[in-house]
RNA sequence: AGGCGCGUAGCUCAGUUGGUUAGAGCGCAUCCCUCACACGGAUGAGGUCCGCGGUUCGAGUCCGCGCGCGCCUACCA
């Protein structure tokens, strides 16, 4: 067998993309249907599909394709399906930016036009999302790639929208909806954003009809156009007399009346009586219902007044504010102002200030909805991970509000209900032209839906609902949804209450909800702040491996991410370790090594059954690892095993040994091990080193290892772990007196062990090579030596007389020190009648043990001085 | 206002059911270009685990209070 050899420099960009297609065309991303496998599947956070991948992006694509990888080698039958959003209000405004640019406005050009322009506008972006997501190596299935205005979907959400009507859980209704001027849309009060704000707050009085006056406060004063009433207490004395009878508006003359209402005033607060705008403020807009008051709308689409304003009719809300106060005060009825803190609302997507306005939506009924929800997360049948997500996830269902589900835009999923001219109001998955009731004409409601109505429906009908096509028998529910916090109401909490209604089971079994990736220094990335990190130009910089292994090393559960380059280079730098250990191991093969199942265990020496021993447990390890989806813990006890354990120390015992065919074997067994559990996390340098090491077939349809009993070997491992600390304890000595590490020096092992004595001697070559130990006797140690604790062992070492120079002397006396501390806190542990007789047996045990020890290290450190010093 | 999370080495973070001399990576210091790797190797320095109190033989770990930071939810005119 001869194979190409590894090229010296690990050069990720040679050979990244080729793998990728290598995958792809192999078919290794589709699933089989029908199959005999257990199923296991993931779908995709849809992307904006005009978007540009981000951080986050790539961190949740990284899990994501790590898991899928991982239960595929494991010989699941692994579906991740991709997919894209039409994220309506965003990618409207970006189309009607540029149209901006041209003059013009969606209304100019017309509905069909305008959607054409969409269309035209998704063709041209619709490839950026899937071509970075392969860059990173995504498994994605694109065969099955959905777009959430697919005629497929499209149908999913018409007949979730009829279903729900019939049922009653949809239904149109004229209340007050967060309306944002500028997006000309009724928005749900998720996408309102609330920030504390500088406010104020103004004292004017209304004239009484009678004589005198009645005041009170607002925060916004512009509004005092649309009142229709004047509220009090009905228990404050103070107004006992003035209910029932009427205020003069200053500037419409309208008579308003002064109702008595214990829900909406507090007497405590400023002057205890309140202006009543039911048609611009939520807590007004109840007090009318019960007062059965006017509702008076004074603002147009724009967020300007209207006709009902009268003298101020056309200005700007804000205009309007300034104009209002100045007229009150030109009046002499303004009583006074003062700074008021308090959090406005702004448009999640436009960041303008959101109105309350009075408007006939569309809204879900969330009650029964919500319940179940609520049910399947308290029962445990989904969980979230990190769980102490539940609480939130609770307190946002048990209070939540109907959904406001239309909206005034074009890009979306039209509402697919009709209106004839006598009223009737017709809902139906297929148009229809005619009304049902009466015959006459009807026409469509001109709104969309809510993006996040089909995002609710996403995880079955991308998998063909409302049909029961094979994909959704065979994938429904999905085993896992890897997403943000952020979006947990937005669209988790969406999808499990749609899921268990519509789709008639839970969408997902377990929920990872990661954190968000920030700079180095924690801040929030955004493009103002220009902190951003493009993951494209990190996968040109860095490789997608250490890309992607950085993230997934970050990914702690429920913490931030704080994402440093220096990470990222230090990642690359592993990445190159394993390049170039391979490329030892390659040095070293003849193309007759056996397979590890091959071997014998009983012909191979400890230092091979040691590494086998390592390997197994550290496959236990990861698979729990992933398992919980701890991606910091997996990637922790990757790094360590392959860089500290098989560089570090197997490849340094083998190296003298390399030319023996079991020690090949192990070498490059354990490395194609290795390969494979590092596969999920770095699909890419996995791949093409392995295809350089005669791997049979690609890794990603291999079999993910698991750990093997028989290799295991608790004792052989303490023994290596004493060599270890012995040829650790030689160089740090020879370090602390300043003897060269090449310098040969003779130790003697003093009332050590008979079996863990032979052992060492057996690795006398080994202790040779990587401590430059000449000899190593037992028994009775040689005149003038220095007796150390290495490895808990006395060892006593012949070193030159007069070798300790002031500085090391120092050291051993900072050791001393330490020591004595030591010593003094376990003699008054054990001096303690209460931990004797209270503590485990065990504990008590080990306390004496550990003091022994550190008394006769304690003595040997003062021998040293002695015998070396000065 | 309520709820949640966080506060451990210079930086970013781990720390399993409480067990006693608290870990990792990066950074730093000293030495080493030893035939896989200087994107490397060896060694080392560095911590009153935010503070106070409690439970316990024993607390980074459990409980209470406080301080600081962050996030989420909320219609305080």
């Amino acid at each position: 067998m001869s194979l190409e050899s590894l090229p010296t420099r690990y050069d990720p960009e040679s050979f990244e993309s080729s793998w990728y297609e290598r995958w792809e065309s192999s078919g290794a991303f589709s699933p089989e249907v029908p199959s005999d496998r257990p199923p296991f599947c993931i779908v995709i956070p849809p992307p904006n599909v005009t978007g540009i991948l981000h951080i986050g992006h790539a961190l949740q694509f990284t899990l994501q394709d790590l898991v899928i990888r991982w239960r595929r080698m494991q010989g699941y039958n692994a579906l991740w399906l991709p997919g894209t959003d039409h994220a309506g209000i965003a990618t409207q405004v970006m189309v009607e930016r540029q149209l901006a640019k041209e003059g013009l406005s969606r209304h100019e050009l017309g509905r069909e036009r305008f959607l054409e322009r969409m269309w035209q506008w998704k063709e041209e972006h619709k490839d950026n999302i899937s071509r970075q997501a392969k860059a990173l190596g995504s498994s994605c299935d694109w065969t099955r790639e959905r777009f959430t205005l697919d005629e497929g979907l499209s149908r999913a959400v018409r007949r979730a929208f009829v279903t729900l009507y019939e049922e009653g859980l949809i239904y149109q209704d004229r209340r007050l909806i967060n309306w944002c001027p500028r997006c000309h849309t009724a928005i749900s009060d998720l996408e309102v954003v609330h920030h504390e704000h500088d406010g104020a707050m103004w004292d004017f009085a209304y004239p009484l009809e009678g004589g005198g006056e009645i005041v009170v406060s607002t925060t916004r004063p512009e509004t005092m156009l649309g009142d229709t009433a004047i509220a009090v207490h009905p228990d404050d004395p103070r107004y006992t007399g003035l209910v029932g009878g009427f205020a003069i508006h200053p500037f419409l003359h309208r008579r308003i009346p002064i109702i008595a209402d214990a829900d909406l005033v507090d007497p405590e607060l400023g002057t205890g009586a309140v202006k009543v705008t039911p048609a611009h403020d939520p807590n007004d807009f109840e007090t009318g219902r019960r007062h059965d008051l006017e509702f008076i709308n004074i603002l147009d689409s724009e967020g300007r007044i209207n006709a009902e304003g009268g003298p101020f009719e056309g200005m700007d809300r804000f205009e309007a504010r300034k104009a209002v106060l100045e007229a009150l005060a030109e009046k002499g009825l303004l009583r006074g102002e003062k700074k008021h803190p308090m959090s406005i609302g702004r448009c999640q997507r436009c960041d303008t200030v959101v109105e309350p306005w009075l408007s006939k939506q569309w809204f879900v009924r969330m009650e029964t909805l919500a319940r179940k929800a609520l049910q399947v997360v308290r029962d445990g049948e989904i969980k979230l991970v990190p769980d102490f997500w539940i609480a939130t996830y609770e307190h946002w269902l048990e209070n939540i509000q109907d959904w406001c589900i239309s909206r005034q835009l074009w890009w979306g999923h039209r509402i697919p209900a009709f209106f004839c001219p006598r009223g009737h109001v017709a809902v139906s998955e297929t148009p229809i032209d005619t009304c049902p009731e009466c015959g006459a004409p009807v026409e469509q409601d001109p709104d969309v839906l809510d993006t996040w109505f089909s995002s609710g429906l996403w995880p079955f009908s991308t998998l063909g609902w409302p049909d029961e096509s094979e994909d959704f028998r065979t994938f429904y529910p999905t085993s896992l949804l890897i997403t943000g916090f952020d979006i947990l109401f937005f669209w988790v909490a969406r999808m499990i209450m749609m899921g268990c209604h519509l789709a008639g089971d839970i969408p997902f079994r377990t929920v990872h909800l990661t954190g968000l990736v920030r700079d180095a220094k924690g801040d929030k990335m955004s493009k103002t702040k220009g902190n951003t990190i493009d993951p494209l130009e990190m996968v040109h910089t860095y490789g997608a491996d250490a890309v992607r292994f950085t993230l997934a090393a970050l990914a702690s559960p429920g913490r931030d991410l704080p994402l440093d380059v220096k990470r990222m280079e230090g990642y690359r730098a592993f990445a190159t370790k394993v390049w170039n250990a391979a490329r030892f191991v390659q040095m070293k093969l003849e193309g007759d090594e056996p397979a590890l199942e091959e071997l014998d265990l009983r012909l191979l020496d400890p230092a091979e059954r040691w590494i086998l021993s390592r390997l197994s447990r550290t496959v236990r390890e990861v698979n729990r690892a992933w398992e919980e989806l701890r991606f910091d813990e997996a990637c922790r006890l990757l790094y360590h095993f392959v860089w500290h354990t098989y560089c570090d120390w197997y490849l340094e015992l083998a190296k003298g040994v390399a030319g023996r065919r079991e020690v090949r074997a192990v070498l490059r067994g354990v490395l194609l091990q290795a390969l494979e559990l590092l596969h999920p996390v770095m699909p890419f340098i996995t791949e093409e080193i392995a295809a350089h090491l005669g791997h049979d077939g690609m890794l990603i349809t291999s079999r993910y290892p698991e750990p093997v009993e028989a290799w295991e070997d608790e004792a052989l491992e303490a023994g290596f772990t004493a060599l270890q600390e012995l040829i650790g304890g030689l160089r740090s000595y020879r370090a602390m007196v300043g003897l060269a590490p090449r310098h040969p020096i003779g130790i003697t092992l003093v009332n050590v062990d008979t079996d863990r004595a032979a052992f060492l001697q057996a690795h006398a070559e080994q202790l040779a090579q990587l401590a430059a130990v000449e000899s190593i006797g037992t028994g009775e140690p040689p005149e003038h030596s220095v007796h150390e604790l290495l490895g808990g062992m006395e060892v006593a070492l012949e070193l030159p007389a007069g070798s300790l120079g002031e500085a090391q002397i120092d050291t051993i006396r900072r050791q001393i020190d330490q020591l004595e501390k030591a010593r003094i806190s376990t003699e008054k542990r054990l001096a303690n009648e209460a931990f004797l007789s209270r503590a485990p047996a065990e504990v008590v045990e080990g306390a004496r043990r550990q003091l022994d020890e550190t008394i006769t290290r304690l003595k040997r450190l003062r021998a040293t001085i002695e015998a070396v010093g000065g």
